[in-house]
DNA sequence: CAAAAGTAGTTGCGTGCGCAACTACCTCGC
DNA sequence: GCGAGGTAGTTGCGCACGCAACTACTTTTG
């Protein structure tokens, strides 16, 4: 094959930055999630199902918007389940299907937890940005969402 | 605590956009290394060393551009040395010390391998982008990554 | 309405990684 | 130059996750 365009200093530092500050940028805002008992993984469950409809969602598709496998699902919730922030509760119109439910314990964790998450996401992130990169890394992650989802 | 400043409609629209499709932009890209038979991790030490003086790194420094723990290394190295793409080799001058020493082979297989990765990068990421975002993107990350490096 | 195909959730197993403990070696202070 | 403390790498252990297989239930098809 054709030996591809090679990548322009201005996109080789766009590439080189994004693949070598986000996934340590994800670890930092995750390590302050601590403090609370929760990794990165809890407190995405528990955001996705505080905003859900009734504070629930079926499992499948918790799965789906947190990205793992059924499996991995399953084990996540284990702890969660055990901490009592979260209750299974069984489907009634479908014998296969259950739901995760947000409990009064779980969400009052969370809305503990969710300020300080989100001076997190302030600090490390969006306050070190101007307002033209905030819109800018807003626009073009729409875009590249989309492209992964077309695939 | 005083509640912090909630993010603006732009400024959500930018963390959730990271949030929801940097990971699956990573795993996509990495996906695309399977027919070489390698892995993410597999191809960012092959590349890290490509890079390195002599084409090899202390271990302790590599284990540090590839922000793995030294027990990480240890293992990812088994796989990498057992398929002859690395070689491990002692240090003359210290005896607590070790290279990782990229071969002939592995050199090879990163000369096939890179231009498809690049490819993967384009079509998946930068080709999506216009000018002004790639240009934002550089400079937003490099503000992120320093501001990780100092705290 | 029965059989086949599909879907939801769980479980067994393998993998990748971090932490803590350990060994071996180096370096620094006296 | 010897002991204390630091550093490099490995090993034991535990955790989170994906894949494949399994169970149970639902939907589709003839």
């Amino acid at each position: 094959m054709a030996s591809p365009k090679w990548l322009t200093p201005a996109e080789m530092k766009a590439w080189l930055g994004f693949i070598t500050s986000s996934a340590d940028l994800v670890r930092a805002i995750e390590k302050d999630l601590e403090p609370f008992g929760l990794d990165g993984g809890d407190y995405q469950l528990l955001a996705m199902l505080s905003d859900a409809p009734g504070h629930r969602l079926k499992m499948c598709d918790l799965a789906s918007v947190l990205r793992l496998s059924r499996s991995g699902l399953t084990r996540r919730m284990e702890g969660v389940v055990k901490a009592k922030y979260v209750a299974r509760v069984r489907d009634e119109t479908d014998g296969r299907a259950a739901f995760a439910q947000l409990t009064p314990k779980g969400f009052d964790l969370l809305k503990r937890a969710a300020p300080e998450h989100l001076k997190s996401v302030r600090r490390l992130m969006i306050d070190q940005l101007s307002d033209s990169e905030v819109k800018a890394i807003g626009s073009a992650f729409a875009k590249i969402g989309k492209t992964l989802r077309d695939e």
